[in-house]
DNA sequence: CAACACATTTAAAGCGCTTTGGAGGCAAAA
DNA sequence: TTTTGCCTCCAAAGCGCTTTAAATGTGTTG
């Protein structure tokens, strides 16, 4: 069923019928109900490629996913963020068209996109510190909204990011009230700005209390369960051991667990733990009382606002860029405790 | 840049032009060759809307994916699988448009998905034994291929899946060989037909050595960690608790094995447990020597896979549906051992 | 009754591409 | 020379929709 066939059965032409689908107002409210019962009846929908074609919007967000080893795809949050931004592409009618690449590809892929013009607006995944991505985009003059920020790019742009920084300042705070001094950072990767801002919060803390940084105690990495044991089972043998592990990931944070269930000890007792915790749907933090200290923000909730911050962008295009800072929440499990004496 | 300008650049019709770059032989060497260049040079790329309603072809694929609480989204395999199917797809020029719905919009969201027009064939997630989609999706006559299989649709159609039953069947024959008698199935929902299917193996491997099944022993649900953990704590504490685990997702093993170490117990000597590894790129089953001994299979391959059967469906319209069935292998790593002697 | 404003509706021109049905040119065959 | 056939190329129609500009009908006013 398309609209010529539609408007003939109605014996309409095909500009009122799709006025009175599209609900312009030149159009009696007579007719526009008739030709809508019709359409529904013959479950009539405009035709996508033809509509944009027309319209000159695709109606569409692209992201573009590198491939690499150590990105997005492998990333488990990937999924809840795409969950999130899908919700918020439905209601407003858009589609969401993903893009695998090479990492080499990259740059190809994003002027692709724009030439193609299959989408409206893109979203921009894992900033690093100081992407070249951004101001390709930038370039290229198509819409897109970044999933964090990248630190070292100075012109303005459209993002959303959760306050590490902040996070894990107050998380490090809460361990050093508890007493604890030697606090081992089990971060990500710190080319990836949240990484970086994360280490800056910690540092901070830190420093405020005149507490040396120790390299030994500052780790990064991509955030895999063993990562998180091994760097446990690494530092427990230090002369003098940490006594509070702040970690980027709630995945890291289960090998953190292990380790020190394995050497005997007592997490909250021995040992504090604070993790970061995206608040994933297929790795929750305990039930009642979450398992895990956690500096929490849904990045399920990350990818429904991003979604809608890039769609009003792309909307009302003369708008200046867009921001949102979101602070995370900092929830209180089983997992941290006093600081133990030193006997 | 489009189609009307390069060709005035070039001093050629819009008919040579498209020609010579879709290959169609009436188009000689030289001009070919300088469209080509020409084209190259100011970065070129048709409009795919344009394209595709010229064409009637939307070069992309759609995959509908569920947003309720035990689907796939929540699933960790889903990212996976999709970073598969995409790297067949970027190869193929497809693009791949993600639609999340609620799980009452689904039929809809199929219904649309046709009806728009903006996809050439769907792929189809998390099977149930009887799953309505795909007689729906026969009648409405838009290609598919679904991952998995539903036991109880009986009419033909496309699919890949693992040979589930045969994987779980080697694996209990395994501890069964290694003279474990009393084994536990940390299954999935059983609703899903990969659950069902694997659990037919593990029955039938038991039954062949005459053993009866204890219900007491085989549990389904939602595959997270604590749901691995909550088992083996609750089964641990029969009269005759069991000594080997067969796990369905590694994700649920690692509850498991934190269960099983926390009890005091080793795994591999006192416990011993197989899981089902999905060889996750961001959960990875140990290095050298896998921790777990586990039937594997990548789903990430399944994507590919999957992908590139949809495809030349899509090509070939005429043609029966295509089916891949893949085996698991079974690799042995330390978390199995010989079943300890009851003293 | 003519003149006008207003509310509805329509014909037709695009959007950027593919593709059908020829047209023109040139070499080989008649 | 004319004819035939082949190789290149082109004009124009069409994909299904939106949108501009214009037409039609209806009621109001002078």
């Amino acid at each position: 069923m398309n609209l010529k066939e539609l408007s003939a059965l109605l014996g309409l032409s095909q500009t009122t019928v799709s006025r009175a689908l599209n609900g312009y107002p030149e159009v009696s409210e007579a007719t526009r109900r008739r030709v809508m019962q019709v359409a529904d009846e013959h479950n009539y929908r405009p035709n996508t490629r033809a509509k944009a074609l027309a319209t000159g919007r695709a109606m569409a967000i692209g992201h573009v996913i590198p491939l690499s080893t150590q990105h997005e795809m492998m990333n488990p949050i990937f999924g809840d963020f795409i969950a999130g931004a899908g919700e918020s592409y439905s209601q407003a009618g858009y589609d969401m068209v993903l893009s695998l690449v090479a990492d080499e590809d990259q740059s190809r892929a994003y002027h692709e996109m724009f030439a193609k013009r299959n989408v409206d607006g893109i979203v921009l995944h894992a900033p690093k510190m100081q992407d070249s991505r951004i101001t390709m985009l930038q370039e290229i003059g198509l819409p897109f909204a970044v999933h964090g920020r990248a630190t070292d790019v100075t012109t303005p742009y459209s993002w959303l990011d959760v306050n590490n920084t902040s996070a894990f300042r107050r998380a490090t705070d809460f361990l050093l009230d508890l007493g604890h001094r030697r606090i081992c950072l089990v971060n990500g990767q710190e080319s990836m700005d949240f990484a970086f801002r994360r280490r800056e919060g910690y540092a901070a803390a830190l420093q405020a209390r005149d507490i040396a940084l120790d390299p030994a105690l500052m780790f990064a990495g991509e955030m895999t369960e063993v990562y998180g044991y091994d760097t446990v089972r690494r530092t427990q043998s230090l002369e003098t051991p940490p006594t509070a592990y702040l970690v980027s990931s709630i995945i890291a944070a289960f090998g953190v667990r292990r380790a020190i269930e394995e050497l005997g000890l007592v997490m909250g007792r021995d040992v504090s733990v604070i993790t970061h915790d995206d608040d994933l749907s297929y790795l929750r933090n305990g039930a009642e009382v979450p398992v895990f200290t956690a500096t929490r923000s849904s990045v399920r909730d990350a990818g429904r606002r991003l979604a809608k911050l890039l769609i009003s962008q792309i909307e009302a295009p003369c708008a200046s860029p867009l921001t949102e800072l979101l602070e995370a929440e900092l929830t209180v499990g089983r997992s941290t405790g006093p600081a133990p004496h030193r006997t």
